[in-house]
DNA sequence: CATTAAGCGAGACGGTACGTCTCGTCTTTTA
DNA sequence: TAAAAGACGAGACGTACCGTCTCGCTTAATG
């Protein structure tokens, strides 16, 4: 990579070719195969300028994960709450065991856990946004009167998704459309009208 | 440690003080301060003797964890799938958020995320025995008849745990005893006659 | 520094600025501590502005070094070779133990050892400049007929002087005026008529 | 390099490795060819095995001149003082300009220009104790009667051998049997009787 | 009762990656 | 158009652990 110095900010190119080279290596080898080095050396960037500009190979696969979540688990609104929850808990399942980014997230949650840091800045910087993300076919439900004004959004939250995550993080069971499906009956017959 | 050379068997003092020894250093400083050649200076044992008797440092932890899981959520039957039911995943819990061996456990659960081999090995040795141990009281209720026969406990139990390890390993938020209440709640009301 | 943008020719306030800084930085940190980094923080000058002009620390040092040997070095004619020989001698143990371009000029002559580039420039510079201020008395002393016509200047000047300098740059022993007299004493009973 | 672990003391063998890779850089590519990374890679060793052993690598040229000057320069007592000190001069100045120890010693003479720790550790290490060998002639002449038992051996000895390393530390000039005959003449003109 | 062999502590070894430092090059903006 | 600013690729620094390998001691069963 040929290098541009520059008086007024960073190189976009190195910013680029760091990120996509974390995210490489983090496929081919992953977490513990994501080093500094490894990342310098493939994207042709020296490792003062990862230094510079990450605190550490964390935050680099945080800058990569970037905004997938996000574009990965928007839901549209079907006007009608089951189909609403059904597309965006399949989604969801297949951003988290097919996806890359979704490979991402999993070390990035992996690592959390022996890193409170970390876990915090993911949490705040993704985590609760895809929460409010994920809440939204419940609020459109509330506003149309399909479920209850009074409803503890939050708790029917954890009972959705908790189980997708869990099957993912913990047991790595498969997780089926039947199985997401079946989340959102149990749902339904609890709460809609 | 004084050494004891012995011609039949390994030293169960230095089996004991590395397990400690590494336990510690968990809660001490983390999964990243556990380093085998840490476990050997505190356990005041040679590396070798570590090498020789565990694979990697997840292998010593594993160890430790041993049979906690076991010991501190096994159900008992009191003969109400509710209560049985309410007292287990507070259990769960107490276990997950607020013991030393819940802590091994989330670290453990947090490699695993980057390592398939131990993600597979925790499950084997550990995770499959507990969901035996967790669907006891939904098997002791369709033996009463308080359940269908033909319920499916598999997914029940990722109904029922499944947002429990989300809170713990996802979201971060406290688990009460409303939250595990609400969640048994949802399943009565769906399942029970 | 308020760097002045100049369109017409070098800013002597950066030479002068960055000339100080190398002298300084040897007095206090010695030649390793010499860095074009540490110039260019010190000066308030931009590293480029230093390597536009000096390829090399050691040309900094050099330029540094100027005409302070001969500016210290010059020996005065006394109309008697003891007497110019004798002041001589003793003014070069003062410049090259007591002075700070003496003490450039040892880190310059260390260098030299592993840079045959810089032993060329040092002695093409300022050595056989040098020489030439040394071997005045001698000449004078030749033209009033105190010594023979056929004198090996060149010899008798490594005779005088190399004594000197391997105390100063080999043993580290003190050059006392009594070393340098005697080696003048030497030199005039061999020689002197 | 196979490596051989062991309770007792360090590998022979590694060190060995060390002492010649350093040599063999420094031979070929100068002082600043020198480096830890560089010698580790020569010899097969890893970076830790030098640190363990030598504080930096000035050390480990050092270990690496050894005993050279003793074993090149140790004089014989030909019984003639004349004969002595022109023979030892000779292999003085062939020592220092034509040997490969030579140019260690030079390499390490000049960075002890920077390094004043290092320049103490050369003198009482190697210097000092080839002053004392450099005396000896001087000595077998004054037990013999040659020389007046009062004779300042060390002065004598500044302006014998200072001259020679004059030449090949600072003017470069070719220290010819010439050259070295005529200091011999010299010290002789002046005190022999 | 001496021999023998396994487990142990100690720790040196070849490596890999860490995070820091300085190098010399390059661009941009200002005066 | 020189100067200040400072990002960049490069690569050596010294440190921390890795996992492997003797080594010599201690001990308990064996002959």
């Amino acid at each position: 990579m040929a290098h541009r110095g520059n008086r007024h900010g960073r190189s976009e190119e190195a910013r680029q070719a760091v990120l996509e080279a974390a995210d490489d290596l983090l496929a081919e080898r992953g977490f513990a195969g994501v080093t500094i080095e490894g990342i310098a050396a493939r994207a042709g960037v020296a490792k003062q300028t990862i230094y510079r500009w990450w605190p550490s190979k964390v935050d680099v696969l945080l800058e990569a994960f970037g905004e997938d979540m996000a574009q990965h688990l928007t839901p549209e609104d079907h006007g009608d709450l089951g189909t609403d929850l059904r597309t965006h808990l399949s989604r969801l399942a297949e951003f988290l065991t097919g996806t890359d980014p979704g490979a991402v997230f999993r070390a990035l949650a992996g690592q959390a856990q022996h890193d409170p840091q970390l876990a915090t800045r993911l949490r705040d910087g993704h985590l609760s946004g895809q929460r409010e993300r994920d809440g939204l076919p419940l609020r459109w439900a509330i506003e149309r009167g399909d479920l209850p004004a009074d409803l503890d959004v939050g708790t029917a939250l954890d009972q959705l998704v908790g189980p997708v995550y869990y099957r993912v993080l913990v047991t790595g069971t498969p997780v089926t459309r039947a199985f997401t499906d079946d989340l959102v009956d149990a749902f339904l017959h609890r709460h809609a009208r």
